[in-house]
DNA sequence: CCTTGACTCTCCCCTTGGAGGAGGATTTAT
DNA sequence: ATAAATCCTCCTCCAAGGGGAGAGTCAAGG
């Protein structure tokens, strides 16, 4: 070993956290917490002052944990490299998570314009959102209606049979319309009129019990007022349908929530409607 | 107000938290959070109990709520929406912060999959990665050399020289070598051999004093192990450079660390490659 | 009327990857 | 010798809740 380095590194040199830090831009809470989680321990820690030292071994883990960190592994999952674990196959686990992440980043973003390319008066007044709509039990009455205000003709009596068969709504209360027609109409409304129940009662005359599966993903939107102005939350709905990259896969719901029936003012009405869609692929 | 639903919700009906919590799917956890931070206060608290109790009125606010944080929003900018700063506005901003996201996570796909994409026996030998290099003060020393191996012939007299001048190193000790020849050669290499001090001295016939610059960003790799085998870990660094959509700015230096004065083994010296670059737009 | 089980409350600790700072000890430079 | 720099441990904080303890409340059945 001869002297050939200007200054004069012969032995081992230890640094000291603030050094070693700068080394390798890292801040000194860092490398003590890479410490503290057992992911990077100093070559030495002298005994009676707790000061950390470091040497130029480090240097190599300390360049993988901030390859990998920057991967975006966490520092668990760099641990278990350290520990063992085939990079390569934590590699492949990342590659997917990272896929995954960017599609939903990449549906976020196709939302976020959805939201933005309605500026007009609409803006802020329907929220679209994701949900599940559970498994329920239900008393159904399936008919056609002359019209949307024959509605109210029918409901009443439903609700007698109901009582008179010893029905028990369901808790939160969900009642709610289909309509089996595929298209808009304005006269022979093919319409299901549906109340969650407790359990199954014989059918009647007027009343058939079934069961209504659980729907994995429901776009719904919440209309307040009066049902003449449905049609605009029914295009916020198909509009972000389309704009989200999802398609329907059964009729709409439609849950009424205040109404005649417990508000005087039509503007204080609400109804979710409740489309059941799927991911396009 | 006549009797028209079967279920007699006449007047307004409160909802426990539960209750409440089940009509949106969203956890009791959640919305007693969301009431702490003030986003979503319950319609009513009972003073003894400390009940929450909801109405229907709570519904389009947690409706937009949910469908702000299913974009990405944090609670804070959903507070800010309500307290009347123009959804618009936050919309836009987003929107550039979730384009940034996806940009991020590109790239780091981009790495991951470079990284496996080497499976052979290089794999998780190399690790690149990013970091800026401060501005220092050199004495440098630039000459021509027949060859490599006669680096440690010139190496020796610079340090003699600095010693003479009076110069002292920095801390951390960095030493690199610049290879100005924009290719590989054999013969006659350009190298510019350069030694942090801490003062600029008067040049001599030997040494020049200069000032090197800040690199933002340079791809740095470390090498472990003798220097024949350098090409490889060129190859590594050359290889995530392009497939992470960098380029080269300037020549690479080569940082020595550990090497022959302090290690006897040649598969324990320890050298870093750092390749001043800048993204490709 | 009492009990049981389902709900609800508050309070505390935990998660990631450190950042910020207080208070005290040590090292280095002047 | 003293001042400045560096280091230590310990504490709190971030976001968006999750998990659970211990205690109070509500509705229904015996």
């Amino acid at each position: 070993m001869n002297e050939i380095d200007p200054c004069e590194r012969i032995e081992t040199v230890y640094y000291k956290i603030g050094l070693f830090s700068k080394m390798n831009r890292v801040t000194i809470k860092t490398l003590r917490h890479y410490d503290e989680i057992g992911l990077l321990a100093p070559a030495f820690i002298e005994k009676f002052t707790g000061y950390r030292y470091y040497t130029s071994e480090q240097l190599p883990i300390l360049h993988q944990i901030l390859a990998l960190r920057e991967m975006g592994f966490t520092l668990e999952e760099i641990k278990q490299v350290q520990g063992g674990v085939p990079e390569q196959e934590l590699l492949q686990k990342k590659r997917l998570e990272i896929m995954k992440k960017i599609a939903a980043e990449t549906l976020r973003l196709a939302q976020v314009e959805s939201y933005l390319a309605k500026n007009d008066a609409s803006a802020g007044e329907y929220h679209v959102i994701l949900k599940e709509l559970p498994q329920v039990i239900v008393a159904s009455m399936r008919t056609i209606i002359p019209g949307y205000d024959a509605l109210f003709q029918v409901v009443p009596p439903m609700g007698a049979e109901m009582e008179r068969l010893g029905c028990v709504c369901a808790v939160p209360e969900y009642c709610f319309n289909i309509y089996h027609d595929g298209e808009y109409r304005e006269s022979d409304v093919d319409v299901e009129i549906c109340e969650a129940v407790t359990e199954k009662k014989a059918d009647s005359a007027m009343l058939t019990f079934k069961v209504i599966d659980r729907v994995e993903n429901a776009a719904c939107v919440l209309h307040k007022g009066p049902y003449e102005r449905f049609p605009n939350a029914y295009n916020a709905v198909l509009k972000w349908v389309e704009n989200n990259g999802y398609e329907i896969i059964d009729n709409p719901r439609e849950s009424y929530i205040d109404g005649l029936w417990n508000k005087d003012s039509a503007e204080d009405w609400l109804t979710e409607i409740q489309f059941p869609v799927r991911r396009v692929y």
